[in-house]
DNA sequence: TAATATGTAGGTTTTTTTACCTACAATATT
DNA sequence: AATATTGTAGGTAAAAAAACCTACATATTA
């Protein structure tokens, strides 16, 4: 199934707030790759949104940043 | 790659979260299912823990349980 | 200036999820 | 007692992510 936009949307502004926090440990996706096991060009795409990542490479993202799985969603959502 | 032990252990730990959040509200996996677009036999199998389950999935499930994703990971982590 | 680091983007093969469907035993409802 | 609902489990084809790799233009550092 295609993606639908609020997901897209959902997608985004999870890449985001990864993109924050990892700019907040001064760490490059490279580095951060290396703490985690996803690759830094994938983390790139997910930072941007490009990609429906699975929840384990979620979870290892949360561990490369040393955060609570639920930091990573601490966005505000849009009424719908 | 296998799923680590680690990331078993927060499949798990989500999906009792999803089942929880569902039996609160008085919902069936089949009523559940109509209200997002998920499978009521896939969802079964992600709360078991069985299933790897992309961010959309996860995002359509926290709309069909009408919370915010961040919700869906409100349990406690073991040190590690 | 030369070397290094960075974000970005495109591609490939293998593995996995998705999106269904079906069936069944146990429980609840009529 | 008969019917409907529930959780569970097994299987399928198609779509997608995983898990890499490479290249490049632009900073940044030595």
């Amino acid at each position: 199934m295609a993606i639908k936009e609020n997901n897209k949307n959902l997608l985004l502004l999870t890449g985001k707030r990864i993109k924050h926090l990892r700019k907040e440990q001064g760490l490059s996706l490279r580095k951060l790759a290396q703490r985690c096991d996803v690759d830094f060009s994938d983390i790139n795409k997910i930072e941007k949104g490009e990609r429906n990542m699975q929840m384990t490479t979620l979870f290892e993202l949360a561990k490369g940043l040393e955060v609570h799985p639920r930091d990573l969603f601490d966005f505000e959502m849009e009424r719908e």
